[in-house]
RNA sequence: GGGCGUUUAGCUCAGCUGGUUUAGAGCAUCUGCCCUACAAGCAGAGGGUCCGCGGUUCGAAUCCGUGAACGCCCACCA
């Protein structure tokens, strides 16, 4: 009965009390737009700029980008307040692979097939995705409140950008830094592409070693010895080679040992038989072998593993590829005499197939045994298919030479990473670089500029076209000729080569680069983005950067976390745990859901998401909305501020202050979730808590003309310090407080006249400020005694105090204070600082509980009384020590021997 | 196999070059309150062998060594 009742009467309050973020928030994007307020021109001011991380053109907002972006924003309108000319420019990215890779299923739901499509057909398809779903996350971040350049949005593949690669394509291939080469490359089977090492990600497995049976050829196996690494069975003797992979010996050319491991030297220039496949194959030594692992025979697949290549190179084998392009067994490459053992696995998948050769070779007696094993095998990044090391043709960029230029400026701090343990993973990388494979077997991408001689080409074959003849050029060669001598290279540009020119490109740095743009918003600021494209991006901004404008792209990398559900778990779309953000923005609203990111996101710090961040979020909104509504209501009249009223403001002032120097700290370290917290709190507890409550004037009165005008001051600093994190509400109130003029905003530049020498004057040797901390201590104490003794707010009490107090105590507690007079037996006490105030009580006390009390608290005053003169005692502190810390000590004895006599003195009273 | 990082209240984290009233914050918890700004609120309370062990020091959450647990990155052991 009673929780209904509650129930409604809280219900019915909700109606008018509490902010309503959707109205609000949309109106004020509008405004701002409208105004143009995000857009930025080159001008006197100092410039900061901001390059969005592109998001994929298809993609949807995610909890990650509502973190990253936040960050940026904050970042961002900061610099904005600042006075600064702030520039954030938003785009979107190709995101080569993803994106083909959603055009082909959607193809495919529409019964058409990629092989059947020409290129311009397909890129068409490509286009119209493009245009149906693009930029749908731009949008979304509007709801956010990003305040992005809309004016300049661009995209990895625009026209601008896509000058800019081949450009710099052509650029790197005159130096010499671009090749193309037969190499053995991370194939992605599913998407039919080369992928960069850095697109492969590894994965632990548990998966089986197969023992296999290589029978000595018979020519070489007439008299052998038996001994440990000797098999033999019925049939003759054998080696045994351990595999993951038995499905690739049909590409086996070799089967190595090392020439220093004792148990395989009788298999020394023997011959032995691929099992199922009848290749003689001959036994090569190799120091790469390691003795011990396995049996310390192992095969030697040049085509299909890339230490096989290597071996296959030094000792000079030719390489059988069994596989398809998507990962399917061809025997066509299989010799013809043994085609009729083979013949049956072409065209089967490569895991079908592992299974139907094990099969068949225990049926063959040719398995030795099967054991359980854990390996690691790696998985394309895009489409999480197991990865199949792959010989073919293709582009790299030449890496050492980006690797020295981009080392030292972030080793050296020029460039600054947050937090600074990624400089670790970054050098480790750059010392260990490798060259980097650019090209991609894919349609939608910046297709590369390279063109062969159609005559030539067709007869010699791409594998033996001479790389001198390889054209390489920005426009089309085929111009102005008759006919269509030259054809270009097929595939694409990896997408990163794109974004690794993004902050200079966005510029159009790259065509034009004394443009007057790129020198004005070049180097950018900040850049905000996740630890895991560390490589893929951050590192190449910084190679890019330095190799076309000799500058860092940007001065401070502040990398995020990952965001996690409360479990610690990643969101992923399969778990179903990543809440949709516009979702969040609905129910707690964008300043909410900002807020709730951002309070426990430390830099390089998972988070751990939960609803009831956000939810605090929209508590803090609802807690500024009311302040609001308080001031706003109160009458103001033209009558003398009370001495209290002076107090107060003189002390909130100071409190302001402080918070600010304190954000600004914060701020200047990236440390953004403590500096939101910082503002949270001055305006949680010290202004609605403290201040609003000191300067309340009595009910039905009014407040001091003078008093109102600072309260309002006040209450348009914080709006102002908390504006960058909570854009909307702060402009909504920014408003509402006083007439604004058309197109005024609180985004621009902070030019409020704020003197606080003038307020302080009347404080000059901070009187006020150890009054009104004392004051609140007294007041905590008399809500204590109300609380312990269950003393209704309502009831006037009286406070024994041994000095005068502020009137405020009075307000505050409800009580009529007595100096120094004379205590009652019926008493309840406490101390602050080293002053004992008393309250006398109309009930009889808990003698009993109250001496216990007291009892305590003095032992736990002696403990501490003692250590501090164990210290003064002890002629090495007192040598040793700095005079100040003495000095404290020394403090600290005296105020701790004062407690104990007040808690003595009143354990006396008790008893007497 | 290398490298890096973390370990402080139930949870998420501050605590910088050792000394600031014998360790702080937010959230959560418990208790009492609808008192005309706010119950999406207010007031109060409880809660910690600062991962273990050893060392340096007058003094250690803080510095050094060592062990453990967890996390991340890199690496070709088939």
């Amino acid at each position: 009965m009673a929780d209904n009742k509650k129930d409604n009467v809280s219900e019915a309050k909700k109606e008018n009390t509490n902010y309503n973020p959707q109205e609000v928030e949309s109106r004020w994007y509008q405004y701002w737009t409208d105004k143009g307020l995000f857009h930025s021109e080159p001008d006197g001011r100092e410039p900061f700029t901001v390059v969005i991380p592109p998001p994929n053109v298809t993609g949807v907002l995610h909890m990650g980008h509502v973190l990253n972006e936040t960050i940026q924003d904050v970042l961002v309108r900061r610099a904005r307040l600042e006075g600064k000319n702030a520039c954030w420019v938003p785009g979107t990215d190709h995101a080569s692979i993803a994106t083909e890779a959603k055009v082909i299923k959607r193809l495919k739901e529409q019964g058409i097939n990629k092989q059947d499509l020409t290129r311009e057909e397909f890129l068409k398809h490509a286009w119209d995705w493009t245009d149906e779903h693009g930029g749908i996350i731009l949008k979304q971040l509007r709801k956010l409140g990003c305040s992005c350049d809309w004016d300049r949005t661009a995209f990895t593949m625009d026209e601008t950008r896509s000058r800019a690669v081949i450009k710099v394509f052509v650029d790197l291939y005159k130096k010499g830094l671009i090749y193309k080469g037969l190499r053995m490359v991370n194939w992605d089977p599913e998407r039919q592409t080369a992928l960069s090492d850095e697109e492969v990600i590894y994965h632990e497995e548990h998966s089986k070693f197969y023992y296999l049976k290589y029978r000595v050829a018979e020519s070489d196996g007439m008299s052998l010895p038996v001994g440990e690494g000797v098999y033999k069975d019925e049939k003759g003797y054998y080696c045994v080679v351990a595999t993951t992979r038995p499905e690739t010996i049909f590409g086996d050319i070799a089967v190595c040992i090392n020439p220093k491991e004792e148990k395989n030297q009788w298999l020394r220039g023997k011959h032995v038989v691929v099992p199922g496949v009848g290749r003689e194959i001959p036994i090569i030594e190799d120091r790469y072998v390691e003795i011990g692992f396995g049996t310390g025979c192992l095969k030697v697949t040049p085509a299909h593993d890339v230490n096989d290549y290597a071996l296959g190179q030094t000792h000079n084998l030719r390489a059988i590829d069994i596989f398809t392009a998507d990962a399917h067994l061809n025997m066509d490459t299989v010799e013809e005499e043994l085609q009729a053992n083979v013949r049956k696995y072409h065209g089967m998948d490569r895991f079908e197939c592992r299974k139907q050769i094990v099969e068949d070779l225990q049926a063959m007696g040719l398995v030795e045994k099967i054991e359980d094993y854990d390996n690691k095998v790696g998985y394309s990044e895009r489409t999480n298919v197991p990865i199949e090391p792959r010989l073919s043709l293709q582009w790299f960029l030449k890496m050492q030479h980006f690797a020295d230029i981009a080392l030292p400026p972030v080793m050296n701090d020029e460039i600054v990473f947050y937090p600074a343990k990624y400089k670790n993973t970054y050098k480790n990388w750059l010392e260990n670089i490798k060259d980097w494979c650019i090209s991609r077997q894919l349609w939608w991408g910046h297709r590369i500029p390279a063109w062969y001689d159609k005559a030539l080409l067709d007869e010699v074959g791409a594998e033996k076209y001479p790389q001198e003849k390889i054209v390489v050029c920005e426009g089309n060669p085929n111009e102005g000729l008759s006919e269509e001598r030259y054809v270009q290279d097929e595939g694409a540009l990896d997408t990163w080569f794109s974004s690794w020119l993004w902050p200079i490109s966005l510029f159009d740095g790259i065509e034009h680069p004394d443009n007057k743009e790129l020198a004005y918003y070049y180097p950018t600021a900040d850049l905000v983005t996740g630890p895991d494209i560390i490589f893929f991006w951050v590192a190449r901004m910084i190679m890019a950067g330095y190799e076309y404008t000799g500058k860092m792209p940007f001065k401070h990398v502040y990398f995020t976390g990952i965001v996690r559900d409360k479990l610690g778990r990643k969101m992923s779309k399969s778990l179903g745990n990543s809440p949709d953000p516009l979702d969040l923005i609905e129910r707690y609203g964008a300043d909410g859901v900002r807020m709730g990111i951002l309070l426990s996101a430390p830099a390089g710090n998972d988070i751990l998401y939960d609803d009831s961040l956000c939810e605090q979020g929209r508590n803090f909104c609802n807690k500024i909305w009311n302040c609001f509504r308080m001031l706003k209501g109160l009458q103001t009249a033209d009558i003398e501020a009370p001495r209290t009223d002076r107090e107060t403001v003189t002390w909130f002032t100071l409190c302001l202050c402080k918070a600010e120097q304190e954000v600004d700290d914060l701020m200047k370290k990236y440390r953004l979730s403590e500096a939101l917290m910082a503002v949270y709190k001055l305006f949680t507890d010290e202004f609605s808590g403290w201040y609003l409550e000191m300067i309340k004037p009595a009910y039905g009165s009014p407040i001091a003309k003078k008093t109102y005008d600072c309260s309002m001051l006040f209450f348009e600093r914080m709006l102002r310090l908390l504006h960058p994190f909570m854009p909307f509400i702060t402009e909504e109130l920014y408003h509402a407080l006083s007439e604004r003029e058309d197109g005024d905003t609180i985004m621009r530049e902070d030019r409020m006249e704020w003197d606080s020498t003038a307020l302080l004057a009347q404080d000059t040797d901070g009187g006020f400020w150890q009054e009104i901390e004392h004051v609140k201590q007294v007041v905590a104490g008399v809500r204590n005694i109300r609380a312990q003794h269950n003393i209704s707010p309502r009831e006037e009490i009286t406070l024994i105090s041994p000095k005068p107090l502020s009137e405020l105590v009075n307000k505050l507690t409800h009580s009529k204070v007595e100096v120094g007079g004379k205590r009652p037996a019926m008493v309840a006490t406490f101390i602050v600082g080293t002053s004992e105030y008393a309250v006398p009580l109309n009930e009889f006390i808990d003698v009993e509980a109250e001496r216990k009390k007291l009892e305590a608290d003095l032992a736990h005053q002696e403990g501490f009384l003692r250590g501090v003169e164990a210290k003064l005692g002890n002629e090495k502190f007192m040598a040793h020590a700095k005079p100040e810390v003495v000095e404290m000590e020394r403090k600290k004895q005296h105020d701790a021997l004062e407690r104990i006599t007040a808690i003595k003195a009143r354990l006396e009273a008790l008893n007497g």
